[in-house]
Formats: structure tokens, C-alpha cells, sequence
DNA sequence: TCAATGCATCAACATTTATTGATCAAGGAA
DNA sequence: TTCCTTGATCAATAAATGTTGATGCATTGA
């Protein structure tokens, strides 16, 4: 049985799947697929205000999911390597007909 | 290629989400797992206020992740058959290193 | 018919989350 | 140094979401 491990903690979930259930911060994620990009790249892409990105690229960094490093002036963001791993296991565990209960096992 | 048809439309990935993203909804779910349950099995279960579930329990038929069917007195929650099928492909939608991108497409 | 149960829905309120504009610190260029 | 740019953060506000208790409707049993 596939263990879900500190990964799929209930709470670090519900922070995951609540930093996905926006569309620009989903648009944000997919942007980042392509690798690494500055902040003046995400905001000119998604004309939208910068304090606004920050505010989302920081509510997906606290998540877990997207991570940032400095150079120079600009601030580069990418995806958390393997941070979609352990959703896809999250997922199977909540959905019917699995093997995998764990999340059951913690909440109810 | 793996489409993503209509399942993965932004706004219902980001509904989805949404309804995932709290700790009641995701125990309803796992606990919905089981079967079909009536709302007073899963209120006492939870140990929750009956309207206060029966928020939650909208929210997540609104996402189309959970149906309802009255009988009698009853009602009775189950999860949707295949409703988490399309989310393990937006989550490698969304994942880094896939090959599926329609979601960068849709919105970018 | 009457009382009790199961549950959806509503109103009121509390809490959380998102948006906007302003400010500030850190770099780089002149 | 003095400016300009990048981007984080803050305060103020707006909007969305969650909670609670009350109400109402349908169903069932007495």
C-alpha cells in the first residue's frame, strides 16, 4: 500500500488544493511548466498588477508548490520539483475504488 | 495526446479545487469512500452542525463530486462515479515535465 | 390529525481571501 | 551620489466563504 507520508497531511492539502483553486494562480503554474521566470515576465504575460502576482506567488510558495531566487533585481520563480508528486497519490486516496485509505485514517 | 476536453475547463478545475480545499469537505469525501451515506450518519460521524454540512455537502455537488438521492425521509450523498478521473490528468496538466498542456493553451 | 424526524435554506454575523494603491528596500546605471 | 527599476509588504477596502440558529417543508409513525 502506497504510504502518503507527511506529503498528503490533511491540512498541507487543503493548502495545496486551496493555492490551485484560482484561475490566475492555475495560470501562473502553468506558465511555470516552462521553466523558470521573473516576476516582470509573469505580470507582463498576465497583464495583471504586480502586487497582485505577488500576492498569488506567494500564496502558491506557501503551498509548497512554486519557489523563488534572487538575482539581481528580478526574482525568479519555478515549480517545486516533484511537488505534484504526492497529489496525484492525495488524489487517488479520496478517490473511490482505491487501495489507498490514508486519508480516511486521519479525519473522520 | 492526452485532451482534456470539458473536464478541465479552467473554472471547473478551480471549482473542483475549491471544494477540496477544506478539511470538512475532504473528510466527507473520504468517508463517502465507504458509499453511499445519509446526511445523519455523516453529521454524527463528523460531529458537525446539520446546516453547516449541508453547506458543505452543496459545495461539493455544486463541483459535480458528490450526488444526492432522497429516499423517504433521507438523504443520501455518494461520491460522483469518475469525477476524480479527470483530475488526475489536470494535475499532470499542471504538472511539471508532462506531456499535456492544455491548460497553459486555455489561459495564457 | 398531530407530533417528531431529516434536511434544505435563509438571515445575520464572523472570518478569510482578494484587490488596489502606497511605501520601502535592494540593485544597477549614469 | 542620485535616479530608476524590480518586487515585497502594508493598509484599506471589497468580496467571497464559512458558521450558527431559526424557519419551513416533506415524510413517517403514533
Amino acid at each position: 500500500m502506497t504510504t502518503l507520508s507527511a506529503t498528503t497531511d490533511l491540512t498541507r492539502l487543503t493548502r495545496i488544493f486551496h493555492a490551485l483553486s484560482d484561475e490566475t494562480r492555475l495560470c501562473l503554474v502553468a506558465m511555470l511548466r516552462d521553466g523558470e521566470r521573473c516576476v516582470c515576465d509573469l505580470t507582463a504575460a498576465l497583464d495583471a498588477g504586480q502586487s497582485r502576482l505577488s500576492f498569488h506567488l506567494k500564496t502558491l510558495k506557501d503551498a509548497g508548490l512554486v519557489q523563488d531566487r534572487r538575482e539581481g533585481r528580478w526574482s525568479y520563480y519555478s515549480l517545486v520539483p516533484g511537488a505534484f508528486d504526492g497529489l496525484d497519490d492525495a488524489i487517488s486516496a479520496i478517490s473511490p475504488g482505491s487501495a489507498i485509505r490514508t486519508v480516511k485514517a486521519r479525519c473522520c
